[in-house]
DNA sequence: CTTGATACG
DNA sequence: CGTAGCAAG
């Protein structure tokens, strides 16, 4: 079944693998062309430009892996590779799908280097959420969830605290098919993470990332018009998208450096989207806007495969 | 997926394919040599010896495919040359898993020249159990069950009728983890079904074949000591063997014609069962003692692969 | 289309 | 270990 896996992901995503090669999903990119004052990442290998040497900085890497135990099978994709490549200090995951009898045995194996790591499952549906934030330094603080019973059986978030900033990791309810659980998350979740995260930044600066489960704006969407009542980019979600954390003083990193960006993050599999670029930016970082200026490059690394989702970084200087 | 699966198969049962390679299991056989006047089918190939040519005879051919959906994915099968190499007849298939709705389009596409397929499958659980039987031959007539609402939601039966004889193709209920079906096994399905073919055949003789889901005696299992209280060869099971089935007339055909033969028709994928012949003999053409006499030979082809059953062979002069 | 849990073998 | 249906995305 291992072999099986591997030889299938590397036919089925071929292109998109270790090997960095450019793959179609960049190809249609606007990224504003590089120019004098640039300090968006490089439209080419889609990596960002280095930090001064004497310059303190951290670098973030987040993403949604659908299924944690079926990444690690895929012969393309090493957490290692991955970690000496895009060097990151902090990696958060989202949809790890783990349950918790099964942490144990693939933390102590998954990233030497980085022995702080906190993980979350859904209780409530075994393989079901769950995010991780897995780190170089060690945390001064960890909590799970946000402290109300109805948001944290799902696994879906972790706050970690640093010396400047609180980092939270968090995989948002989708609304669902026919939008069943929308109340749910625009109604509750949205509004108590917002409330979550202003509580924090009574004492630090914030930074809210991963798959928020929604792409905010036209641009950040292949088909804005046929999605309207799509889970993920309903007027309602993009409405509390603003409401609750774009104009609660939270800046969306990525917009931000790449104003004018076509730049997607997911691409369901249902259709071929990664090789046709049918993609939506459904992965952020969110910083205060304290911290704003702070953000050296937010950028996307869609020629990492192995999930529908490609990683999101940001680089944070200190 | 196609792919996937096909390749999958390649690395996983290597030795196992179409070339008919000779494996692991046949070389523990302990088959008694081909001697003067040896009827039975050739260790070395595994298939019997030729039928005189003016003798009149029909060769039927009984599969366990394990989802026959997946059997049909595999690169390393064809049911074409499987037809060709084996030349059988009537094709009876158990454990289809199919559901009422994707009969059609698999009826059409399985084997041009067996234009005679009759289908029954599972109404009650979904994609589980189901029988086919396939034919060259047009049968005088056809019976899905046998008349008993109890045994008869599971597609378990299909009883074609010959000029000269019954033929049943049947999967037989394995009693389960934990035995939990075995009173209904032993005490409903096989008097039941022993008492169907009684009725039967006092028309025409019957051949029953299928998976019986019983390893008779301890020659016909790996490990007999083992697996006393496993499904399938448990006294309970292998006592309503002989009184439903072989007490009432019918006889094993492979076992009258190699009586010494060691020789499975099931491997458990579980512990590498195949590679290491630790088998089961669970698949059986019985027939009525009127024309046990008529039977060329019977066989077993382990040598065929994608499933975790082989196939068993019948020849019976007409 | 893909993951994972579950039933069944 | 493997097939299949199911929930979820």
């Amino acid at each position: 079944t291992r072999v099986e896996k591997k030889l299938s992901s590397r036919i089925t995503k071929a292109g998109v693998t270790e090997n960095l090669s450019v793959d179609e999903p960049w190809t249609v990119l606007t990224h504003k062309k590089p120019q004098k004052g640039w300090t968006g990442y490089d439209p080419k290998t889609m990596r960002p430009p280095p930090v001064a040497a004497d310059t303190p900085h951290m670098k973030f890497l987040s993403w949604n892996v659908n299924g944690l135990r079926a990444l690690l099978k895929l012969e393309s994709f090493s957490a290692l590779q991955l970690a000496q490549r895009e060097d990151f200090d902090v990696l958060c995951l989202q949809e790890t799908k783990l349950q918790e009898k099964d942490v144990n045995a693939i933390r102590e194996t998954l990233l030497q280097g980085y022995d702080n790591s906190y993980w979350t499952c859904s209780v409530s549906k075994l393989g079901y959420s769950g995010t991780a934030i897995i780190s170089r330094i060690k945390p001064l603080s960890v909590r799970y969830g946000m402290g109300i019973s109805d948001h944290d059986s799902e696994g879906r978030l972790v706050t970690l605290e640093f010396d400047n900033f609180y980092l939270l990791n968090c995989y948002v309810p989708n609304s669902g098919d026919g939008l069943r659980r929308l109340p749910y998350r625009i109604g509750e979740w949205d509004t108590s993470l917002g409330n979550y995260m202003k509580d924090l930044e009574q004492s630090k600066p914030v930074i809210l990332t991963g798959d928020l489960n929604c792409a905010h704006e036209e641009i950040d969407i292949f088909n804005p018009a046929g999605n309207k009542r799509s889970a993920g980019f309903t007027d309602e979600e993009r409405k509390s998208f603003e409401t609750n954390f774009l104009g609660r003083g939270f800046v969306d990193t990525f917009r931000k450096q790449h104003p004018n960006a076509v730049a997607y993050s997911y691409w369901g599999y249902r259709h071929g989207g990664r090789r046709t670029n049918k993609g939506w930016r459904l992965d952020y970082f969110l910083v205060s806007e304290s911290i704003s200026d702070k953000v050296h490059d937010a950028y996307i690394l869609p020629d990492v495969g192995g999930s529908d989702h490609s990683p999101v970084g940001l680089i944070l200087k200190l």
